[in-house]
DNA sequence: CTATTTTTGACAGAAATTGTCAACACTGCA
DNA sequence: TGCAGTGTTGACAATTTCTGTCAAAAATAG
């Protein structure tokens, strides 16, 4: 597995593409330093700054994105022995949100039907 | 699937036990009103107050741990739709680094034994 | 009605985050 | 050596977010 942290795969990326940083920053409009420290995990990186990232390079957005996520939650809770335990309950409440909403929707899809 | 929050379950335990605010606020030294902004998710709970509670209800707390660390993840990223993925990925991180911490402890034992 | 409990909003101070900048270090090259 | 391009570091104020504290209002029980 890699071992590969979203910084370090957004250097890569940058580097793939033969860019400096003073380009790619002006490119996604924040400053060179703030670039070079997200790189290297010193400053946290926004969703905005994924995804144009992503298009710049030409990456998979998605999976940026992901992994732009996972690192929040590692930072919430990595360190925490329950970490784990309340992943996995974190993701039950999520499915069980998803499926309340789909009830909802069927709700009111039958609502509209019955206008 | 119970939909209750981690708020929902301390309030309903305090009830349980017949306590008022005030004398769980002063137990757990916060404020009333910090207090039962946090029954009603209005302010974020900290581990220690969780773990306050669970004590003074006699209430397993790892329990309440497990849903206090879950609410954080999905308070940082519960609306996003790949928000499952990044908890997987998530999990497989916080697994890898436990392998590789174990292997560290086995290196540093065998170095210890050698000496 | 009265006493108790709970909620709400406001507030200042603390702490964290953000954008900006300049100085510094490193590299390859002339 | 000096120079140009690149990346890193630390400092800073402005901003936002978080905290604890309080008093008044609202709700509830007796």
């Amino acid at each position: 597995m890699s071992t590969e942290s979203i910084g370090d795969i957004l250097r890569r990326l940058r580097v793939e593409n033969e860019l400096p940083l003073r380009k790619v920053a002006a490119m996604v409009d924040i400053d060179v330093a703030v670039l070079s420290k997200m790189e290297r995990g010193e400053r946290r990186l926004t969703k905005e700054i994924v995804q144009k990232l992503a298009k710049l390079y030409k990456h998979d957005t998605e999976e940026l994105l992901v992994l732009f996520l996972s690192d929040k939650v590692l930072y919430e809770i990595g360190d925490e022995d329950l970490a784990i335990k309340a992943l996995h309950v974190a993701e039950e409440q999520i499915k069980h949100r998803i499926s309340h909403d789909l009830s909802d929707l069927q709700i009111s899809m039958i609502k509209t039907k019955s206008k």
